[in-house]
DNA sequence: TCTGGGGTCCTAGGACCC
DNA sequence: TCTGGGGTCCTAGGACCC
């Protein structure tokens, strides 16, 4: 139980590299990853923020989440390329297909990071250090992009420990080392310790995980309740989790968008929340799951965000009975003020298999549940624009807003 | 500082029930 | 009503992650 490896595998500056990657594949001479450049969304529709930087880039100080305006300020010759979802989708995909040759237990993090349980697997690929470099250089050769690779004995400290000197470097951190290598670091540099814990921690005198280590837990209970004991736990190397190879059931899902303009009445946020509500239906029976919680959220032009939501008597998969629900709260909760960004979220979910409806409502849910599906079938055959509400004709508003991405990208080619 | 979008988990307070 | 205590559900907001 204490003897485990688990390994900790982060793709450098993903989507930005992943971009790299393809292009040089496609015939570029220049490679991003080289030059002041970072992927980020569109300025002119209010999404112009920074998600992946070049290390090039973090020279000049940019950071991942600022707005892009103040990266441009930083330095005016950055190159800004626009995210491009369904590539990162597959570039992810082929490196989870590489992990599995060298264990079957993987956890697929986020889209760019997995844990790996690599207990008792020696004998594939020799020790877990010789492993590691194997893997790194294989992503390396196959894929084009480079990776970090943490080890250690539990997936707390592989995660820090593939988060030290980047790229393209494999990193231990066992307990022995805690001390040494973890200790000296800044305590937001801690997993679960963000801006608001920071705070507190600097005024009650904390500024190093080694601090926090040696903090009281009693102290730390007081003033962090259950995420007190959280972080005084990992800030001493103390993770029990397990790595879990299968994803676990979601409990929400949800879309929402920040317009281009502000929103000042409430039949255009409305068509908004359609659009939203369309793609977070759609992807609920996809999930072939059904809601009995749902909420809207409003960020106002001040960026004031505030939500509402409600319990229904019953589960529904149905887009017309999520809208109207989403148009009774959106008006019980909206306070005129222009808005700035919309969402709808679905929540509470069961499954569908055994849909029990109640006779009451039966003929009218039959005949809603048949639309929605051949709505569906339509979609998924001749596209998602090939059938759209009326109302959003002439509007200027995208019929359909948010989703995951498709996985309609051409697979990445061998580097060879 | 003109500052995205997808999630999860926790907490506090109130309603309601026995 | 000088009036308790525990349990569950619901709501809103806030913290964190990538």
């Amino acid at each position: 139980m204490n003897n485990r490896i688990i390994f900790h595998i982060d793709v450098n500056s993903a989507y930005l590299s992943w971009e790299a990657a393809y292009r040089l594949q496609h015939g570029a001479s220049l490679d991003l990853r080289s030059i002041p450049s970072v992927v980020g969304g569109d300025i002119s529709k209010r999404h112009g923020i920074i998600l992946a930087k070049s290390i090039p880039a973090k020279k000049y100080g940019i950071k991942t989440g600022e707005p892009l305006l103040t990266a441009l300020q930083k330095c005016p010759s950055l190159e800004v390329i626009p995210p491009n979802y369904s590539l990162y989708l597959q570039c992810s995909m082929g490196m989870v297909d590489i992990l599995k040759d060298y264990s079957p237990k993987i956890e697929q993090y986020s889209i760019d990071e997995c844990f790996m349980d690599y207990t008792h697997m020696n004998k594939l690929f020799g020790s877990p250090a010789e492993a590691a470099n194997h893997l790194r250089a294989r992503i390396k050769k196959e894929l084009g992009f480079t990776v970090n690779i943490g080890i250690s004995s539990n997936k707390l400290l592989a995660k820090m420990a593939s988060d030290f000197k980047k790229p393209d470097r494999v990193h231990t951190l066992f307990t022995h080392e805690i001390q040494e290598k973890m200790w000296p670091l800044t305590v937001s540099d801690l997993f679960m310790v963000g801006r608001a814990t920071t705070t507190k921690l600097h005024h009650l005198g904390i500024h190093t995980i080694g601090e926090l280590a040696n903090t009281s837990l009693d102290l730390l209970h007081a003033h962090f309740k259950s995420h007190g004991t959280l972080i005084y736990h990992y800030a001493n190397g103390k993770d029990h989790s397990q790595v879990k190879p299968t994803l676990p059931k979601a409990k929400g899902i949800g879309n929402s968008t920040t317009i281009s303009f502000d929103v000042e009445d409430g039949s255009t946020a409305k068509l908004i929340l359609l659009s939203l509500t369309e793609t977070v239906a759609m992807r609920l029976r996809e999930a072939k799951m059904m809601t009995r919680l749902i909420s809207v959220s409003i960020k106002s032009s001040e960026f004031v965000s505030y939500s509402h939501q409600k319990v229904l008597a019953e589960p529904t998969d149905i887009t017309k009975d999520i809208y109207d629900t989403i148009c009774e709260l959106f008006d019980e909760a909206w306070k005129h003020e222009k808005i700035r960004h919309l969402g709808v979220r679905v929540s509470s979910l069961s499954s569908n298999t055994n849909l029990q409806l109640s006779l009451f409502h039966y003929k009218r849910q039959k005949k809603y549940t048949a639309l929605d599906r051949s709505i569906d079938k339509i979609r998924k055959k001749y596209g998602k624009k090939s059938i759209i509400r009326a109302s959003f004709i002439h509007s200027g508003l995208k019929p359909l807003n948010g989703g995951v991405p498709e996985e309609n990208y051409p697979m990445m080619s061998s580097i060879l």
